[in-house]
DNA sequence: CACACTAGTTGACACAGTCAACCACTTTAA
DNA sequence: TTAAAGTGGTTGACTGTGTCAACTAGTGTG
């Protein structure tokens, strides 16, 4: 195995993967970043969640999650509603034009794994999963200490 | 297979990936980004290669590659040496700076790379690469049209 | 020679990520 | 029950990454 094959190869995995996600985007005419999008999704998947659990799920620093998700407010994408168990934080909920997008780039997200796993099987996508899975977990363990 | 999971996996996985080599590479003190590390191994690679050849093997833009071979320049890891073969540009070398910090890189990849494929077989290894490959280019014909 | 093309540079931006300081509120424990 | 420690969120400042367009200088073709 040719000793940095892995780490081009990830470099290549990773640029070309979100390469394809900004332009899928643009060609859909959804004017947002990337990091706004999985943002999003985050608050369309889990019901009551706030900037915090956003935060984690994307493991994104907590100050960027504040700025984007302000933007994505004053856009009118979502809204924030007090959180009755904490004063401190606000829930996050989808406005309707949030939930029209959020269904639209489902979509596009179909077709765009359909495309990105051509060629490849089941058991080939289920062991891609299972591998970069352990990879990113060891990863996480190395930084952490 | 859970619809988003390999999406926000991809995510995962790059976002992990790039914070532990960023993490390694400040441990041991060296002071350059991830994107001039790469330069400079693509340099230590390619013998009588040029910002065109290294823009190519890394698909970064000739532009990024510009700034990024002129702070290595001015930070004395390569020079640039006249290319007899066209006038236009110039063939990269590794300083006797720049060949050290290579080979202090080479080890750290090294362990580094142990420490990411930890729990991981050989066969998943080679799994991982096939299908990793086959998702890049389906991401780039997908992209290209 | 004129033309299209290529290597590299520069400017200007948008996006992404990180760190530290801070405020308001909550939890813990003396 | 209050002081101290901790948490959710905001803000500022900054570094790094990626992209596009315009441009200069040199190359290759007809």
């Amino acid at each position: 195995m040719p000793a940095q094959a892995i780490n081009e190869l990830l470099h290549s995995l990773s640029h070309n993967y979100k390469t394809a996600l900004r332009t899928n985007i643009k060609n859909q005419q959804i004017p947002l970043p990337i990091t706004h999008i999985r943002a999003l999704k985050g608050i369309y998947r889990n019901a009551n969640c706030t900037a915090q659990s956003i935060a984690q799920r994307m493991q994104r620093d907590k100050a960027q999650i504040t700025r984007v998700l302000n933007e994505l407010l004053e856009d009118g994408y979502i809204s924030k509603i007090a959180n009755p168990e904490d004063r401190r934080s606000q829930l996050l909920r989808l406005s309707a034009k949030g939930k029209e997008i959020v269904t639209q780039l489902n979509a596009i997200e179909r077709t765009a794994n359909k495309a990105m796993t051509a060629n490849l099987s089941n058991e080939d996508m289920h062991a891609f999963i299972r591998i970069a899975n352990i990879m990113v977990d060891n990863l996480a363990a190395n930084t952490a200490q």
